[in-house]
DNA sequence: CCCAGTACTTGGCAATGCAAGGTATCATCA
DNA sequence: TGATGATACCTTGCATTGCCAAGTACTGGG
């Protein structure tokens, strides 16, 4: 891996939870959906990275899940964002708004 | 820490680069230099997170320094970017813009 | 009954900010 | 002259977290 590239996934790493949690906040979704808007966004995200990330904001209580059958294999767990979830959430908004002023200022500083 | 906090912080890791390397490009600066402007963009670091990582960079290439004294203290190390620095700042700042995109696609999506 | 497709899970690794503590230089002033 | 405080630089150990790779499990078709 070289620099660029370690850079950008520095970069993605501190967005990844707030674009998981907003889409999730649009529309309940399960793991393959998640990974598909990434993909479409050009967030590239791998299977490995989100499940646990999943797992984790979970645990925090900021998403549950339900299981639905699927037609076409194994059910799914489809998540949703706890009332708490939406907070934090409003919360990453502010604070992804903020950031990208302050980066704003740095580098246009003369 | 608080989550918020932890996902400032998280975000916050992923500019910090891209963010010094900025500010020593528009004038040479020593650390405190760099610590003041980052502050004054409201991008909070603290000493130890700054010196491993100018020290990196260095390492890496992409920064140089000259020593000038002080008349107020010891003498300072003051940092300037290389030639290949200038390059991957380029990068940077494309990855950044790319970023920023990114993120506006995954949270305005209906 | 095996195979391909879909989902979910797990363990080890690497990068990196942070907290805390340490060393060195210089000017001031009793 | 030697104690003090301000300035500046550096190091160590830790915790978090994405990434990679491999593994488990359910389903339907040939």
């Amino acid at each position: 891996m070289n620099n660029t590239e370690k850079a950008r996934s520095q970069m993605r790493k501190g967005v990844l939870e707030y674009c998981i949690l907003s889409i999730i906040k649009n529309n309940e979704a399960y793991a393959s959906d998640i990974l598909d808007r990434l993909k479409e966004a050009e967030l590239i995200v791998v299977e490995g990275t989100l499940y646990p990330l999943l797992t984790r904001l979970k645990n925090d209580g900021l998403l549950n899940y339900r299981w639905e059958e699927s037609t076409s294999g194994p059910p799914r767990k489809y998540y949703g964002l706890t009332d708490e979830g939406q907070d934090f959430l409003k919360e990453l908004d502010t604070a992804w708004t903020e950031l990208v002023a302050a980066v704003a200022r740095t580098t246009s500083s003369k």
